[in-house]
DNA sequence: ATTTAACCGAGACGGTACGTCCCGTCTTTAC
DNA sequence: GTAAAGACGGGACGTACCGTCTCGGTTAAAT
């Protein structure tokens, strides 16, 4: 990673302030809040910088989301036990992370740049990859996966999407019980 | 006490023709363009008179809301047709009425104006009732009911709201069969 | 073709409200207030009427203009006492009568609608009236009256409406002074 | 500690384009023109640009004023001959350049924005310098001197104020002769 | 007393200007 | 080659007036 030309200066690594500070900014003021316009009046780093290295808002959104990638799905155990370690997983994420922002933010975007609907259904998909393999693995059938798969995790979505609330992580895992009882009767996991 | 003059209220039917516009617009464009000036520009009405009606994209919004109430609940069976009946009919608003441009546009709006929070979880409200009421009249209890309501509506909404895709009805009603199996055994309903 | 009807003239004292309000209007905020919006705000009348009875705020102020006509000329001495007494009504109509906001008014008002430029040059003619009366009865020729009433009266004019400043009566009856010795050389008045 | 970039300072001639314009607009249409939108059609300059350059029409009004700074006064010679010459000067300028017009403007512009009338006081006092500093040359005293200015000039400004007429060059001259009799006894100038 | 028209109030409507803000492109300069 | 500074055109936004219009209520005069 040697540079050419410019000897002197610290070199600041312009795209990590910016993008951090587009994280905090889109955590705390929306997605409409990733202009061009507002990351140069937050960083201080110039607006046609902003502009080379992002000509969009949308450019923006999918480096943060590249930046912060899904973290590796839990080894494995039984179904009903990493089923309910998905759900913690995605709920803690819906707590800490910016997942509910991020998933507003795509909505937020796709209304002025269609284009940005590709970009939310691949975070969608990934946010669903981990119960889909643990599904796999267990060999449910692919048609029970996607049921069970809906059933569980859209409800914690939509709380953090349109009902503003923290995800019921204790309903999820109900629900977990129920889908785990009838896919796999032999265990009779108890709620985490 | 009569005040003399000629009493309030317009004359002329501007908002019928401004809100069906606004509703071709939002399924056609989307909630961004529910603009006064975009309103101005398809109607032909001036944009004074827009601003005069409805100060914000969210009063639009809320007026089109309002102008399309949800039709009154199916009268009532056993609980497994009732609900398959229920998410037929949310399936139809889903697909030919703008219900998931509207959360789409109500999720828009509350980027620009915080305040439109309210009337989002009151339309989410509205879309939710049907199913309530059915597990009520039978007796379901309340915690019971609040996750067979989220296991079935949420992965409907979340196609419309984040997938783009039309709902998927018979894996909602396979879902309903699943909870109506569990929630009333003695029914044994077969998937409409 | 008799018609029962009621062939009656403007009954109310509308116009005298509005007038009087108007009046208060300019004099504390200036030409650009004499707007129907505006009057309306302060008196209470509806915009409709006041539009109705005066089209355009030139029309105001000319109605302004008429109401408050200039005082009738004193009687009549010598030269000297008389020029004395003219500018001692014409600053006394700078300082308590509206006349320098009404010629800031006028120039104000010529700015939207040049027609009033005629009315602006009626109303400097009668204030220079008294001055011609004065001195065409004393049997100056014209030349001389026309620079008489000139040195006599444009200072106090200018000082009202370009320098805001209250009219320098005192250098006005100096003025007067060297003009009456000049023309009168036999009346070796003092100042007043 | 030179920071990076470009430094500040306008690459265009903009500002001499608009104020060119400026000045056609205030002679052929007044001072109610000197407006951004109305400079922005004229001149093709965006509305945006005319606003960063000139906040307020107040602003393009001094501009144009300090671009037309009044030229030098003439050398000097006896108290009449000086006064002649600027009295000349003064009505080369209500005709030839726009202090009729400049005048009225700043009337108009106090109008909106009281804050004018300081710029219309130096502008007024700079119209005057001329003949202050031939009388005090002469060694006029004060009191004297302002009487003579008053009576010289203030016909001349009123006729291109109030009067709409060109200014009356041989009045003033007549004036400045008797003034200058008066003040100097021994000089028996006949007029220009 | 009834008619009749002048007067007035309330406000909808289209239109225009205002001043502000943001966007995206560009050029020029400095490192 | 990258960054900074900022001028520029363009456009939307929300507000404020303006002038016109219609509608409805009141009222004073003339029959």
């Amino acid at each position: 990673m040697t540079r050419p030309g410019r000897p002197a200066g610290p070199t600041t690594d312009t795209e990590t302030v910016v993008l951090t500070a587009a994280l905090d900014l889109l955590l705390s003021e929306g997605a409409a809040a990733l202009t061009a316009q507002r990351l140069h009046q937050v960083t201080g780093v110039s607006r046609s910088t902003v502009y080379r290295h992002w000509p969009t808002p949308a450019a923006v959104l999918a480096a943060l989301i590249d930046v912060a990638p899904t973290p590796p799905a839990p080894p494995s155990g039984d179904l009903a036990r990493d089923l309910h370690a998905a759900v913690d997983q995605l709920c803690d994420r819906l707590r800490d992370r910016p997942v509910g922002a991020f998933l507003q933010a795509l909505i937020v975007a796709a209304a002025a740049d269609p284009s940005t609907a590709q970009l939310r259904h691949r975070y969608v998909g990934d946010l669903l990859t981990p119960f889909h393999t643990v599904l796999r693995t267990a060999g449910v059938p692919a048609t029970d996966r996607e049921d069970a798969v809906a059933a569980i995790v859209s409800p914690l979505l939509l709380d953090a999407l349109l009902l503003d609330r923290p995800a019921a992580r204790t309903r999820a895992h109900r629900i977990v019980d129920t889908v785990a009882r009838r896919l796999d009767p032999a265990s009779e996991a108890e709620p985490a």
